[in-house]
DNA sequence: CGTACACCCTGGCCGC
DNA sequence: TGCGGCCAGGGTGTAC
């Protein structure tokens, strides 16, 4: 499920349960993710304590006190579970594709289960952060004041890409996925095939309030969902999204007035959802 | 440079 | 009840 959003609730949800603590004990259950773990994993983690989670595009990044930077990535499928005074309580059973376990000094467990096993980890040195090949060509944060009109314009100048493709490249805009795409576009009212060139001016100008309101208000929702699941324990970064387009082929379309039909269409071998009426 | 695909992996769902 | 095919929110790499 992870898009911007949801990263940034995980991490908003480790942060509490992870600064400041020792990691008392970080077990490997598996050799690899999607690749494999650096050599001495567990043991380069072990007794580190956390200084700060920190989010770029999709990655959660967790700096430690001598250096080494966590670089996580969840994937298709990763899910961050969480349990707390496991002194107290029962920790529930370790279930199939719990993949890495971190256990801190004050009693928490924090379980990485990533079914498709998309995801990965890396440890990097944080002077050497930026020049990681998975971070290096990321583009702006879309939340930043940085990344507006001129600065999406200034990128998607002369390409001839669709703008749905060029908004999922995560060289062009950070953090968006196949999900907040579709709903960008609806909100800014463009089409998801038009050429990412004539994205400028007027256009380019809509799409960037939309792309901040589209992720604030999901994160938003996830910041309600942390506090529920402040109580009962368990599962980071899922809730319950209310999306305008994405995956609701067929149904009439929202907007006050049209009763056009959502459309699904596939670019990039990934499935589109938009209002032909209201995106052009 | 762009597009189209294959690929990594597992599981849920649908139709037969 | 079983099985094949298709789909899934990410990202890379290749061929054309």
């Amino acid at each position: 499920m992870p898009e911007l959003p949801e990263v940034e609730t995980v991490c908003r949800g480790l942060a509490p349960v992870l600064k400041g603590q020792r990691l008392q004990r970080v077990i490997a259950r598996r050799p690899d993710l999607r690749f494999p773990l650096p050599d001495g994993f567990g043991q380069r983690l072990t007794g580190r304590r956390v200084e700060r989670i920190a989010r770029r595009a999709k990655y959660i990044l967790v700096h430690m006190d001598d250096g080494t930077v966590l670089i996580w990535h969840l994937g298709m499928s990763g899910r961050v579970l969480i349990y707390t005074d496991t002194h107290v309580r029962e920790t529930p059973p370790e279930q199939a594709h719990d993949h890495v376990i971190f256990e801190t000094d004050s009693d928490a467990v924090i379980r990485f289960n990533d079914t498709r096993r998309f995801g990965f980890m890396d440890l990097v040195d944080a002077d050497g952060l930026d020049d990681h090949p998975m971070i290096a060509r990321i583009g702006p944060e879309p939340l930043e004041d940085a990344f507006d009109a001129k600065a999406l314009g200034a990128r998607l100048k002369g390409k001839r890409t669709p703008i749905k493709a060029a908004l999922l490249d995560q060289g062009i805009v950070a953090g968006l996925g196949n999900i907040y795409v579709s709903e960008s576009l609806f909100r800014a009212g463009i089409s998801p095939r038009r050429s990412s060139h004539t994205v400028q001016g007027q256009r380019a100008q809509k799409l960037i309030p939309a792309i901040k309101g589209v992720l604030t208000d999901a994160i938003e929702a996830g910041g309600s969902s942390l506090r529920d699941h402040r109580q009962t324990n368990g599962e980071l970064g899922y809730f319950q999204h209310q999306f305008a387009v994405y995956g609701k082929a067929g149904e009439p379309c929202s907007n006050q007035g049209c009763n056009a039909t959502i459309q699904q269409i596939v670019q990039s071998g990934r499935s589109t959802f938009f209002c032909p009426r209201c995106q052009r």
